[in-house]
Parts: structure tokens; C-alpha cells; sequence
DNA sequence: GATTTTTGCGTGTATATGCACGTATCACGC
DNA sequence: GCGTGATACGTGCATATACACGCAAAAATC
């Protein structure tokens, strides 16, 4: 077997270590997508569209719980290769975003090399682990939230 | 007490509930850490800098666990903002990664208030959870680690 | 009906991240 | 001394992320 690099120890800051294992999930994930042309990012936009129908932008950024601004930037990639499509509303401010043919074909192929990797994980990480996970996530969602706006 | 946003409920995939943890936590470091002008990510490259002496880009990937490449470029700010020094080496090929006194100034500064958000992290979360991302980060890396090289 | 507020979008600017490549130099074996 | 492989860097290209702004139009208020 291959040598293998010695994996320093997690850091001593919570925000590092949850940096560090962001990286290292999606790299583990967008490898397992690969073949699908798709990142894990592109991957989840994809899927929420898909399940909720068209929706806004702002609609969509609440359901992923990413910065609006974020995301339009994120859809135009997904725009420009043709997997989503974003049209007007009746209301003109709002845009209405819903997934093409070709948006649902992409995710197709993904679904199967994402059951695989979620599978995995699963597995090496366990049932308990990924409740806390769970409720480490809201916690901090939570802490950050409030702190966001108070002002005028 | 103003509304508050709710907040969706974790995703069922691993990764995007990592992700997502991250956002929020990375957030929450940064605006702790606001007043002393650095990130998160700034000021653990400089403790790490400043910690382990003058010491290569590579050595200083490893122990931060990042892809060297990215951090050639967050060294370029830091050095740009007088935090470090990129010198030659003995070895052309080497730089060495050195702490100014300036840079040793705003870890001074930035300490103080990363220490406050660490306890209060550690309070929210819990020894408990701490130690399952300890571990969540030690198992993420491993996999990660075996998919990236098989190559020549 | 006019004014103010709120809502929804997109852009400018800046950071963080990773992969593919190319370059220079050291360390080895011959 | 000369290839050869390994090592250390940096860059081009692409994505993800967030904050500060500005703009337009619906909604609410008077």
C-alpha cells in the first residue's frame, strides 16, 4: 500500500476543524460526481429547483441557507450550461427559476454517484455522528443568525 | 426581539450540512475577529507561521492541511498587508514564510477576541459534540486522502 | 395620489479553494 | 559530468462565498 500523508492532528479552533473537514467532504463528494459534470454545490442547486418547483432566487437562498448574492452568481454557471433557465415573473422584480430538460438529465446521471458517496459516508461515520452533526448545524445557523442584522 | 429568520432543517446530505456548518461558524469567527482586521483563515496561517518558526509553503500546507497553491495566494495578501515575509531560501527553490513584528501586532490583537468566540463555541456546542468533530474531521481527511494520488 | 418602506435583483470588490500546468533546482545513480 | 526523478514554487483558470451598494418596482402609509 501506498505510504499515505500523516494527517495532523485536528486543530485546537472549532472553525478551522469544521473548515478542514468542509474541504475535505466536498472533495470527496465532487470526486464522486465528477463523471456527472456536476459539483456537489451545483448538484444540491440542481435538486431544490427541481423539487420545488420554479421558485425566485431569494426563495431558493432561504431553502439552501446561502447568501442571495451567492447564489445568483452560482445559477448563472448553471444558466449558462443549460441546465436552468431564468425568466421573468409577473411580478418584474422576481425571476423565476425552474430546471431544463437537460437540468433534470444532469442530475439524473448525478443522483446514482451521490446515493454511492452519502452511502459511504454513512457508513464511516455512523448513525450518532450524523445526528450531532445534524443538531451542530442548526446550533451554529442558529448562533449566526442572530448576530447578522440589528441595526436600523 | 426581532423576528429572526427560520431556519430550514439540516439537509439530508452529509456534505452540504458540512458545508453549511461551515458558512455559519466561519461567519461567526470572522465577525468576532472583525475589529483586529483579520479573518479566520488570515490568522491561523499567521499563529501557524508564528508558531513554528520560518518554515517553507509547503511544510506550512501541510500543518494547515490546504492545497499549497491556495495558499501561495493567501500568503500573497498577508504579505502584502506587512503580516509576513516571503524570503529565499538556502535552496532557491525554498521560500521561508517568516512572522513580521507587524504581523505579531495583529495576532496580538486578534487573540484576545478569538479566544472570547472559542469558549463561547465551546459552551454552545459541548464537550461531547467537540470531541465527534474531532473525530468527524480525522475520518473526513483520511478518506479524502486515499482518493487523491494513485497516478505513475 | 404622493411619499415612504419594503422587497427582489444584480454588480463591484475581495477572499478562499482546488486542479492542471509549467519551471527551476536538488538529489541520485551511472 | 549527465540524465532522471523528485521537490518546491508560482500561474492560469474556474468555482464558491460574502459584504456593500445601487436600482427598480410592489406595498404600505398618509
Amino acid at each position: 500500500m501506498p505510504a499515505g500523508k500523516p494527517i495532523p492532528k485536528p486543530s485546537v479552533c472549532v472553525c478551522l476543524n469544521v473548515r478542514r473537514a468542509s474541504r475535505a467532504i466536498t472533495k470527496l463528494y465532487d470526486q464522486a460526481l465528477k463523471p456527472s459534470g456536476l459539483k456537489v454545490t451545483q448538484f444540491s442547486a440542481l435538486m431544490n429547483i427541481d423539487a420545488h418547483g420554479p421558485l425566485t432566487t431569494s426563495a431558493l437562498a432561504k431553502i439552501l441557507m446561502l447568501e442571495r448574492t451567492t447564489l445568483v452568481r452560482n445559477l448563472k454557471l448553471l444558466e449558462n450550461a443549460g441546465f436552468i433557465e431564468n425568466s421573468p415573473s409577473p411580478d418584474p422584480r422576481e425571476r423565476q427559476i425552474s430546471i431544463t430538460a437537460h437540468g433534470r438529465h444532469a442530475i439524473g446521471q448525478a443522483q446514482t454517484r451521490w446515493r454511492t458517496v452519502q452511502r459511504q459516508m454513512k457508513q464511516q461515520i455512523g448513525t450518532e455522528q450524523l445526528q450531532m452533526l445534524g443538531h451542530l448545524v442548526t446550533v451554529l445557523e442558529g448562533m449566526a443568525d442572530g448576530q447578522g442584522t440589528s441595526p436600523p
